[in-house]
DNA sequence: TACGGCGACCGAACAGTGTTCGCAACGCCG
DNA sequence: CGGCGTTGCGAACACTGTTCGGTCGCCGTA
């Protein structure tokens, strides 16, 4: 991370060439050099032209990654995209056929920071249940950690088609054969465990993001919003129960566990699913 | 539907006041009354003025409905709501704060189409599974009805706010009490059963918008895709069976027992958790 | 060496978007 | 009758995604 290479090279690409725009009160045009604008000289001309080109489509997929990380999903837009690489915005079409694409990009590359569940040693239930387990908290960490996942999951039609969610179904797949699956079955299962996980990790994320933007603590906002909700659920006497006893118990405990015993009935019930086919 | 009062009142109600604007070209300014325009006179007179306003939050939300399953979500603007409401863009907001919370109301109403999940005789494992399961295909048969739902679901941070899901979330937690399940674990069990429910269907209706946006048929689409999908699936053997063997086949069927297969792994599990603790 | 072609890049422009503001019109209450 | 609150709306603002035409500088060929 620190040392020379990669930071050079981004530089060197934020630089691109320095034709200028009549813009002027930007920043003044390179004053330093002490080269007049226009005529060429060794440190106003491009830097290398445009064979290696200055955009590349992972750079524009990791710059959108990281501005979607900064300031969430409504502050991603073409233009301000262009201005992080310093470029303009139309440039990024070249390399991008859409916003629509450019998301689904940044989707399957959030799926790329997952570590592929192992298929060695699967047919031990333990061994499987765990690394079905890693693998989904994996999954919900990753969409908690980036919660602008949710309001584009359901735009990206084609999610399951990009390279690293393939991986991710390719090792689970292994991982439920090697349990002694047939393919159909772990296709049900991997679906069943795979949307118990998105499912929930949306509905945490969706709240997570409009927590983001009140810039207050979980706690804080809880407790102002709190008597709002009980006082909302005064006709429903077990929501009402939830929300005064249950609820800020989980709050507080981080809604880890939640997750956990979720995905432990889940995988209960394939694990009955299994021993029921075995020993019938 | 077809006797009067109704269809009079949203009439009336579209016709608003008929102060005119000075555009032109759009309708003529009413030349059958015989009225000069800007003259008052019984039929160009407000039909019955402001107090019964013109607009209602309600009104708004259905048309707002009726817009987003007629064209989609990206259809959806303001003004182009307005203009269904025979009113101005701007009107809109003394009614409702917010694109956003428009969403959130609209997305509150689809829940309010579901029939909810009666607890009665829900001792007995044969009917709250039916209850649930029926609950859950009901749900998701919904999103599917309405395949803008997973592209708002994201952004609508409070959906368990709303009256018409908390309706549901309350049957569902009496369903599970009269099973025999304490508060916190139908809690769990609630969350596992929704969030797969709404993990499936996010996925499941991603796919049926993106579809929605081709005019064409899902096995004319299929067609065409599954040769590419089939090569890029070159480097994962497990997929690469799954896509030429298992996924057509699904097609065909209507996808709906793969949910069906899914649900019922997770009743499995919920049902073994209760006899374990019944039994222990 | 000259030149045509090509791919990357970008400014201007288009047709919208959500939302704010100030103003107009009206019914109701005092 | 006069002020008040509510409701509606036109204009305007600051943006948005995307297309088009054109420019620039390199590469392969002549």
């Amino acid at each position: 991370m620190l040392d020379g290479p990669p930071a050079t090279r981004e530089q060197e690409h934020k630089r691109k060439d320095s034709r200028m725009t009549a813009k002027s009160e930007d920043t003044p045009p390179e004053p330093r050099t002490g080269a007049l604008p226009g005529i060429p000289s060794p440190w106003n001309r491009p830097r290398r032209g445009r064979t290696q080109p200055a955009l590349s489509r992972d750079q524009i997929v990791a710059e959108a990654f990281a501005l979607l990380d900064a300031e969430g999903i409504e502050a991603l837009s073409m233009r301000k995209l262009g201005a992080r690489l310093n470029a303009g915005a139309t440039s990024l079409y070249t390399h991008v056929a859409n916003k629509e694409e450019l998301l689904a990009l940044v989707v399957d590359q959030v799926f790329g920071e997952l570590p592929l569940p192992v298929a060695e040693g699967a047919e031990d239930p333990k061994v499987w249940r765990a690394a079905v387990l890693e693998c989904t908290e994996g999954m919900r960490a990753a969409i908690n950690r980036h919660p602008w996942m949710v309001s584009v999951l359901g735009d990206v039609g084609m999610v399951y088609l990009g390279p690293n969610w393939m991986g991710i179904s390719e090792a689970l797949l292994a991982v439920m054969e090697t349990a002694g699956f047939d393919l159909a079955e772990a296709n049900d299962v991997m679906n069943a465990v795979m949307g118990y996980t998105i499912g929930t990790a949306c509905v945490e994320a969706a709240w997570l993001s409009a927590l983001a933007k009140t810039s207050r603590s979980e706690q804080e906002v809880m407790d102002q919003l709190l008597p709002t909700v009980v006082a909302a659920t005064k006709d429903f006497p077990r929501l009402h129960r939830l929300y005064t006893t249950q609820v800020p118990k989980e709050i507080a405990a981080g809604r880890d566990d939640g997750f956990v015993r979720g995905i432990t009935v889940i995988l209960d019930g394939i694990e009955a699913t299994r021993a029921a086919r075995r020993d019938g």
